[in-house]
DNA sequence: CGCGTTTACGTCGTTCGTAACGATA
DNA sequence: TATCGTTACGAACGACGTAAACGCG
């Protein structure tokens, strides 16, 4: 058995059991990757695949357990080299990060501007999508950070590290009038108004319909939107009043829309930063993780790298008082 | 890198950084496995080990991490192997065993014979040592399975199945006034008469004092042996009342000692099976499990191949009431 | 006949074992 | 000088790529 045979295995399955394409996908010579295919299969004593003719028909129960365990053992490869790398002081590498609109959008562009500058070298791909579509990246380890809000059971294959909190704002035209309100804003007052505001799949959506529930209220809500420019966008139309996250106010929007905090409003939701459970963390990465949630000592970062379950990091950061997000204000408070 | 690489690697550190041992005992020429170390270090682009002057003196911080990491690609390497062998119904392979004396010399011979009779082409090793010896062979990896009683939080590193309760047997001498006994026996007899018993590590002993303490007795334990032979020799030569495990009891035991069940005067104890969580576990294994502890379903041990976790294992066996194994009668009766 | 796989074969790089050399205690 | 690791070198092996044959739709 040779690693470039497993290799070989796992490209052939990630190329829809097509030798011809695996072999270009690897840059080698489709009669090498058969051979070595070949090979394999008679070392070993039995079908990874069935035929149909000379085609690769199917994987058989005995291959997908041959797969599976071959690519726990290229992903340990790929560890060593990363460990090496990292010893060697490269600050050469790739970073694979999936996340929300939310975070793209607002939270990360300055904490990407700062990494570029510090690794220009390291290879950066963000991917944006839903939490359903972050969960499926994250299950075919096309990613190595996830960032997102709530949904801890879609991700059971990452470690969780909870990065700060934030509340809900509500966003209307200057001249509404809302904006005119002199005292607190209350569930009530938000009652009385048409609303627009993220969908469902976002996440903590339910808990704020449930949040109004709770009084008795029924949220007349007229339109759902993804992200939060969006939702900017039809507030500006008149459509109704905006609920977005605290991150999603932007300074800019101040020359004709206004956000009122509502905390305590809604209940306060969490953002965490994930990253694979089986990947060895980086320098580079647990940098980016810094940048993203300074709060977190080095120390703790450096013990990430040892935990061996999510109770573990549960742990590590059980006494870490997380910091509550703002928007446009754009400097973190402490929470309370 | 290739797994040969690390092969070497993890033979050298094997044999105490010793490359010609290494080499001895991979069956190749020394200077092969030291060139081998070589690359591999310059592909890392890292040392794995400190040099005195050209021998090699420890292993790096950066070395450690990769032989860990090695070990376990090896033994995935082993893992598929294994099943690749056991889909093609091979029935050779190598079972290591570990366990405790009572096992080893009551238990285990049926289960064994059988096993051998069933698979006459496995290579059986069983290894007898305590609590804490059978720990460390399993952290060396030295073998597949474990049968111990209690401990569980020595054996982290298997997942250990439960098989059987046991109660003590008080064993005496057959003219012994406790075998004239009518009435059953209680604790306040034995408390009368000086103790001979297992020592300290074997597990549940200390269980056994508090079960006298509770009843405000303290028994006089004269004399402590590792196994129940020898504290049979001991209650031959009237040394004192011997309190042993049920299995211990050897019918032949009858010419010239009486066995006297002791239920419900100490707490029931139960013995396990664990296996590593990191092998693949062969047909002959599940075969042997079955042998040992025949209650067990052929459907919750096809289960057990796919357990993730000790609280899989123990949700699997929730509902299973265990047999109670007596002694010389043998035959073992169904719990209440 | 196109697509994809296998077979055949020549080339090249790698590994292996033997032998000689170097360093250390 | 005994032990252990490195260097050197020729032989054997294995991987790779090209070319051609095969099977299926």
């Amino acid at each position: 058995m040779k690693l470039q045979q497993l290799k070989y295995l796992i490209a052939i399955v990630d190329n829809g059991l097509n030798i011809t394409a695996a072999a270009d996908r690897l840059y080698t010579s489709q009669p090498g990757v058969s051979k070595q295919l070949k090979l394999l299969e008679e070392e070993l004593g039995l079908q990874l695949f069935t035929r149909k003719g000379k085609s690769l028909g199917a994987v058989t129960a005995a291959g997908q357990q041959v797969i599976d365990r071959s690519r726990l053992i290229m992903q340990e490869v790929e560890n060593i080299r990363s460990l090496a790398s990292d010893y060697y002081q490269e600050e050469e590498g790739t970073l694979s990060i999936a996340t929300t609109h939310t975070q793209a959008r607002y939270v990360l562009p300055d904490v990407i501007r700062e990494f570029r500058e510090r690794y220009p070298k390291v290879n950066l791909n963000l991917h944006q999508g839903t939490s359903e579509q972050i969960a499926d990246m994250v299950s075919a380890n096309e990613i190595d950070f996830a960032i997102a809000t709530g949904s801890h059971d879609l991700f059971s294959g990452l470690y969780l590290v909870p990065s700060y909190h934030w509340d809900r704002k509500i966003v209307v035209p200057k001249e509404h009038e809302l904006a005119q309100l002199e005292r607190k804003l209350t569930l009530d007052d938000l009652a009385q108004h048409p609303l627009v505001t993220y969908v469902f799949s976002f996440g903590g959506q339910s808990s704020l319909k449930r949040a109004f529930a709770e009084q008795g209220l029924e949220p007349d809500v007229v339109f759902t939107a993804r992200d939060a420019d969006v939702i900017k966008t039809y507030v500006r139309m008149g459509l109704g009043v905006g609920i977005v996250a605290s991150m999603a106010e932007d300074c800019a929007d101040q020359q004709d829309l206004t956000a009122i905090g509502a905390e305590g409003l809604f209940p306060r939701s969490t953002t965490w930063i994930g990253f694979r459970k089986d990947i060895v963390l980086r320098r580079y990465m647990l940098d980016f993780v810094k940048l993203f949630a300074p709060h977190i000592t080095s120390d703790q970062l450096e013990q990430t790298r040892n935990v061996r379950s999510q109770a573990d990091i549960d742990k590590l950061f059980a006494s870490t008082t997380l910091p509550v997000r703002g928007g446009c204000s754009d400097g973190m408070t402490a929470a309370a």
